[in-house]
Formats: C-alpha cells, structure tokens, sequence
DNA sequence: TAATAAACAGAAATCGTTTCTATTTGACCA
DNA sequence: TGGTCAAATAGAAACGATTTCTGTTTATTA
C-alpha cells in the first residue's frame, strides 16, 4: 500500500473525501522534515498541480489539524505553521525554532495535569499544549541561529 | 505603597520609564478576572486617560510580556489576550475559553522536560509552553457556555 | 529648568487569513 | 459506465488584527 492509498483511507475514515487537494498536501507535508506554513505549502503545491488556491490551502490544514491527523504548531511568531507527525498517540513536541524540525517527546503530563484539575480547580479540561520552544543540537551550535524570540 | 508605586518600580528595574501610559495598563490588567485582548484594554484605558492609540497599547503590552511582568494567553482562536498574575515564580495556567478565568496550576513538568531533552535531544531549551485550555467549574454546568474549540 | 532619549498619537499600511459565489469534482448508485 | 448531488474548490475580494511611520510629547537626569 503506498503512502496515497494509506492516505485516502484515513481521509475517509474522517468522512472527507480523498480528494487530489488534500491527498497532495498529505504528500508534501509528510515528506518535510521541518514544520511549514500554508503558504510555503501552496508553493510547492503548485508545482505539482494545475491550480490550486491558497484559501483551499488553509482550509485543508485546519479540516486536517482539527481532525488530529496534522499538528499546528504554536510559535511564538503566532504565524501558522502545521507539521504530519506520523507517529500515533498521543505525545508532545520539541521544535526548533532556527531550522523549525521537529523531534517528538517522550513525556506527556496528562496524568499530573488532571491529577491537578480535578483536585483543585474541578474544572473540565479540553485540551492542553505542551510544547518546548528551542534550538536543536545542530542549531544550538551555530552562532547565527535564527533567534525567534 | 499602593500599586501605581509599586509597578513604578518593577517598570524601573526593567529599564522602562514609568509612563503615565505603562502603569494604567498594569493597573487595568492587575484590576481583570480575566484574560483581555488588547482592544478590550484599551477601551478601558480611554476612559481614564485623555488619549491613548491603539498602538501604544499593542507595544506596551508585548514589552511587558517580554519581560515576563504579564503573560499572553496561547488561545485556539490565535488572538492575542495577555494576562496579569500577582504569583511570582515559574507555574503555569489553566485558561476558561468561556469566562476567560485564569487559575494558577501548582504543577510544572520543567524537570521532566529538562530530563527529556538533555538525554534525547541535546537541544537547547529556550522556553515551554504548558497550558490548560478548559471550562472552569461554573461553565462546565453551564449549557451554553462558548465552545471556542 | 533645560537637554535628551524614550515614549507616544494618529494616520496609514501591511499582510496573513477568511469570506463569498460560481464552478468543478468525487462518491455513490442505477 | 454514466447520472446525480452534495462536497469541495478557484479566484476575487474583503477583512481586520497588528505593525509601521513620522512628527510631537513626555519622563528622566543633571
């Protein structure tokens, strides 16, 4: 099964149609080794399609995102960007903010989180971001990393 | 020492002049419940002071979040909202997206993290965002309280 | 009180993002 | 395989939160 099919299935599994729009920002964004934003996305889209307009662009990124299939990242810039994480479950992120890659944690605090609310505050928890803003080894070494802060 | 005062000195210690403009932010924001866009802050601001511009508000208020004094709410909506926490030290919020209440969380995964990324990642940490994005208690009974996700 | 850099007002611009409407496409079924 | 219909999309346009710019005012220090 190749990456398209394995797409499409999920796509439908969320009740979307596989549509070439969305099975190709499946593509692109699961071949980038960084996190990108709608517009660097509807870049590279163009190469490979006809036409294709940047307002559909952000529309496939939020359906995709508030799906869970894609993560948005949060930077402190508050620019857009979205990074296919393909690893499964639920789990947290460090993100460089010079080279923008990603690496996944391995630490969650759901447990301490809830522990927490339902103790103290007894209220009801939605969501929690939990993310780690800095510069990878690679980058932490140069000395003109991009400082986004 | 009564407030004014008392943000005259933190203002100072941070190489900022106490403006007329600077402390009746800080006294606005230390007078909220709640989370504030900017806008809504500056409504407020307009009824003490003759004159104040919508710009001046944006810039005051990103210099003290910078420094640390008051803390910008990470929303799903991406709108700017800042926040002002008398609680010195390191902690982290939960945030009500209906009422827009914050409440102190006595729980931080700094360690954890710290542990996490100095074994795996050998990045360097610039920052964490940890947040609880929620209903407090009374608008988690509430019917229609806003879904903001 | 004068000098000076910092801070500010107000207008204008910016630009990332969303809305809108007509058109096209994918999924389903005969 | 072609017809049907709701879902999805293109492209233009609007939107609006945020930032930039320039001339003026203010807080600080001597």
């Amino acid at each position: 099964m190749n990456n398209d099919e394995s797409f499409a299935e999920i796509l439908k599994g969320l009740q979307l149609k596989a549509t070439t729009r969305r099975l190709a920002v499946l593509s692109i964004l699961s071949g980038e080794q960084a996190y990108a934003s709608p517009e660097e996305i509807w870049k590279k889209l163009k190469r490979k399609l006809n036409t294709i307009g940047l307002p559909t662009v952000y529309r496939i990124l939020e359906e995709l995102s508030d799906k869970g299939v894609i993560t948005k990242i949060i930077h402190p810039s508050r620019q857009l960007y979205y990074y296919y994480c393909g690893n499964a479950g639920h789990h947290h992120h460090f993100i460089c903010v010079s080279c923008r890659k990603v690496e996944d944690l391995n630490f969650c605090a759901s447990r301490e989180i809830e522990n927490e609310v339902s103790r103290n505050l007894k209220g009801r928890v939605l969501s929690h971001i939990l993310q780690i803003n800095g510069l990878c080894e690679p980058c932490s070494r140069k000395k003109r990393a991009i400082n986004a802060f």
